[in-house]
Order: C-alpha cells, then sequence, then structure tokens
DNA sequence: GACGTTATTGTAAAAACTTGCAATAAGGAG
DNA sequence: CTCCTTATTGCAAGTTTTTACAATAACGTC
C-alpha cells in the first residue's frame, strides 16, 4: 500500500490532505487497473481498512477524479465506475454482450481540436465512452 | 397528446404496445424539447396521468432509449437525463457554468468510421457528451 | 364485440447514492 | 513535541434508482 503515498506531495500542494481512507481507495483502483463501481471499491477497500464508510468512498471517488487521481467512466448499464488515472484513452463498450476496449486518445485529438474551433469552447478533453457491437457478437 | 401516438405503429410492428404511460411520456420529452431527469419527467407527466408511478417512468425511458425513441444523455452532474429523439447530434457542456451546446453528428462521422476500422467493432452510433470551457467563462 | 395471450403496470421493499452536521485528525506553525 | 486551523470523516437520515412479483390491460384472433 505504500504506493499510494506517493500521492501525497500531489495533494498537500492544492491544501488537500493524505488520509488513510483516500490511501485505500488508491490502493485498491491502482491494484485492480480495471474499471470499478463505487461499490466495488467499497467492499476491496473496507478489507484493508474495516472503518471504512459508504459516503467516504463516494465522496473519495468524486474527490479523486476533480483532481486528476482518477478517471470516472460509464459502465454499459449507465452507471458511472473509477478507474486509476493513467495513459489518456476511450472505450468502445459492445452493446450485446458487454465486452471493452480501450482507444487512444490520440485517436480523438483532432476531433477535439475540430470542435473547439466550431463550438468557442476551449480545453475539451473528456474522457468517453462509445458503443458498439464486438466482432463476436456481430456472428 | 395527440402527436405522441404516431409512436404506437413502431411500437406495434416490433411486438410493443403503446400505453398510457408511454404516450404521456412522449409528449413530455416530445413538448419539452430539453434534457429532462427522471423525476423531471415524473413530475409533468404525472399531471397529464395522475396514477403514473416512478418505477414505470424509469422502465419506460430505458425503455424508449432501447427503441430509438429516446435519447438518453449525461447531465453536467453526471446523472442521466432522456430527450427526445430528433436529429442526432451531441452536446458540449461547459465545466463552470454549465452552459450547453449542440454539436452536429457529422462531425463526428468520420471519427466514428475510423474508430470501426480500428477497433473491428462496428454500428458505433452513440451520443456523446463533451465537457470543455465556454467563451464566456474563458474570460 | 368478447376472449386469451402476454407485455406492461403498480405495489412494496430493497439497494444505491446523497446531504447536513458534529466529531476527528492531518499537517503547518510555534 | 504541542497547539491550532480546517479539511475530512462517520453518523444518521434523506432521496433516488432498481427489483420481484402479482394484477392489469393492450391488441391480435375468433
Amino acid at each position: 500500500m505504500s504506493c499510494a503515498a506517493d500521492y501525497a506531495p500531489q495533494l498537500r500542494a492544492r491544501g488537500f490532505r493524505m488520509t488513510p481512507q483516500r490511501m485505500a481507495i488508491l490502493h485498491v483502483l491502482r491494484h485492480s487497473g480495471a474499471h470499478l463501481s463505487p461499490a466495488d471499491v467499497y467492499k476491496q477497500a473496507r478489507r484493508e481498512l474495516p472503518g471504512l464508510t459508504e459516503p467516504t468512498v463516494y465522496r473519495t471517488l468524486e474527490f479523486l477524479a476533480e483532481n486528476g487521481l482518477a478517471r470516472p467512466a460509464y459502465s454499459g448499464s449507465g452507471h458511472l465506475t473509477y478507474e486509476i488515472a493513467g495513459d489518456d484513452h476511450h472505450h468502445v463498450i459492445c452493446r450485446v454482450c458487454g465486452s471493452e476496449i480501450e482507444v487512444e486518445h490520440t485517436m480523438l485529438e483532432s476531433l477535439y481540436r475540430k470542435l473547439e474551433t466550431a463550438s468557442g469552447y476551449r480545453s475539451i478533453d473528456s474522457h468517453v465512452t462509445f458503443f458498439g457491437i464486438c466482432p463476436k457478437c456481430q456472428k
């Protein structure tokens, strides 16, 4: 779990604090590597920190997302999930079986520049999930 | 409310039924034209159909989305909202003030074809919401 | 029009998520 | 190391969303 402590300076620099709760949650995200629902995070992080409560999990995940340490993403069923922030990428989820692949951010880069020019909006950089039908399910 | 009855043949052709509940909900979506949360839809549709219940609203919105009559979209706060299906378009929402503009689907068309080629997935056509900072908030 | 099939609804209860507030503890200052 | 400030947590209660299942009603068929 020491790895999660690495994030402390980042938080402190912005006036936030590193706490056992945040450590446990970061640790779970870091070692799972996948998309986790708040309930998943709660169940796993609780094993390291039995006193952890659900409201704290929800608040912490939102906090981590706002500060760029976690990345929110919508699951196939429309629910919010989180993963540890890392390489910038997006997802394509199969509408039929739910299988999921990653798409490099570079594929969207030019679209974002086009959108900024057309709309006048700036800093468009959201994480996006697309839905389609995977090769298997196309049968 | 007669306008909502126009959708009946579409549903019947697929073995589904048109009901007063679906009519009321379609009517609300149709005349608001904006993004509505399930709670908004419930409040408004209830005025036309007092017996309407919340679970029905949730189920109906999901049903309409699955059948292409409504379009789901995520609001700035991450909650699911719906609008009537119409011209295909996407949204850019301002991270600061929440203001929102539409983007023609044609802008994304080429990206979708690119994604299909790169991923092997087919029929990628999801409605997408981007986040950025609007001209006003760029000050 | 009446009948039967079965999609759809309401009910009731559970699960998931959010909020306000008092108590706690992280970490900078002395 | 101790004190102080205030970010953060846990608690408790609220709101929102989902689920299971029996009752209802749409609509094709006779």
